[in-house]
DNA sequence: CCTACCGATCGGTAGG
DNA sequence: CCTACCGATCGGTAGG
């Protein structure tokens, strides 16, 4: 791995743990193995760096992206959707946290990108949510646009938080982990709020 | 208001914000009027800020808490229950803020926090649950504290980036503001999820 | 509650 | 990719 992307990595790493405010470029630069000044070759700023992560994270987003329409445009795939979503960020969830960091450190910035990014996307899901409505098998009163976002931002959420939220679960020695607790109860919200009960 | 009720309100405004991180003492004492050493004098630290800050907002909950259970606990109210935890987040937004910053920057931390404060009125809300799926009121897949708390994280992760997500919205001028939008369809989803159809 | 001041660290640059 | 260095700001203290 190059020595940019090895930055990248670690910075990303730091930002989620700390901060953007909480990490310094020096630390960045320890954990890569170089000195200060030579990050700052490789990123002019510590701000550059920062939108690099966030891009870094957005571009293999958009890797998954189309496939994950194809399923949810071509037979409403709900259940492969959402393990779509969550396999993302839980196969990294510092991807979870850089993201809400941002949404809190930079609310302004943040809007532009899901304005570009994300509505996109949302749209299409709304739409085909519509369509189900028409027919019968989506519940009539979903707000499909605000139930596409709070599904995602639930996600985005609760991944970000999910080791904390474990401490608030009775300590069962044997029992499944809390993680996948979390992601099966949260699927479950998000299906059973959707459908029609099929009775 | 006294000197260390206004610091209070201004680091709870600068920490939702800007982080911890993020802002400094200056700019705190700035806000309210006042030099660095004078704050420095009433609270030890800038650590020690945090944490008066971070009760300043739990104890606050504290007051609307048993209110909140005599409901639960009386008439598995949902409606109620879910209007009050709403309506604490959406009264300051900063106070969503705050508690999911302090969730990402200070984990272990939260986590103890989590147990001795929001771990027993969650048992309490949960046993309700079991009690109501016994009867068949609510759904039985359900799982009681996972929902619980996933639903509590929801609303406190949709509060604090409430103003974000109404960029992902499409613009309708005259449309219901985007708040109320997302806090109808938060409660619509939580409440869905959780009863078993009347049909 | 203030003035004056501290060492440490910050992001970033010069120059090679 | 490095050494050497910059001004600015950080949290905090001394002393009144």
């Amino acid at each position: 791995m190059d020595v940019r992307s090895q930055i990248l990595v670690e910075a990303i790493r730091l930002f989620a743990a700390q901060g953007f405010q909480g990490t310094s470029v020096q630390e960045i630069a320890d954990a890569v193995g170089i000195r200060k000044p030579s990050l700052l070759y490789h990123f002019p700023s510590k701000e550059a760096l920062r939108q690099c992560a966030l891009d870094e994270i957005l571009s293999r987003w958009n890797d998954v992206l189309p496939n994950l329409l194809l399923i949810a445009t071509r037979d409403q795939r709900f259940d492969k959707v959402m393990e779509a979503l969550t396999d993302f960020f839980l196969e990294d969830p510092d991807r979870a946290r850089v993201v809400m960091r941002e949404m809190l450190d930079r609310p302004e910035d943040m809007q532009r990108r899901i304005i570009t990014f994300v509505r996109p996307w949302i749209d299409v899901i709304a739409d085909q949510l519509e369509k189900a409505k028409a027919k019968g098998t989506v519940q009539g009163d979903v707000d499909t646009h605000a139930y596409a976002i709070s599904v995602v931002n639930m996600v985005v959420a609760g991944v970000a938080v999910i080791d904390n939220l474990g401490a608030a679960l009775p300590g069962d020695a044997g029992a499944k982990p809390a993680r996948e607790r979390y992601v099966r109860e949260l699927v479950r919200i998000a299906r059973r709020s959707l459908y029609q009960p099929v009775s």
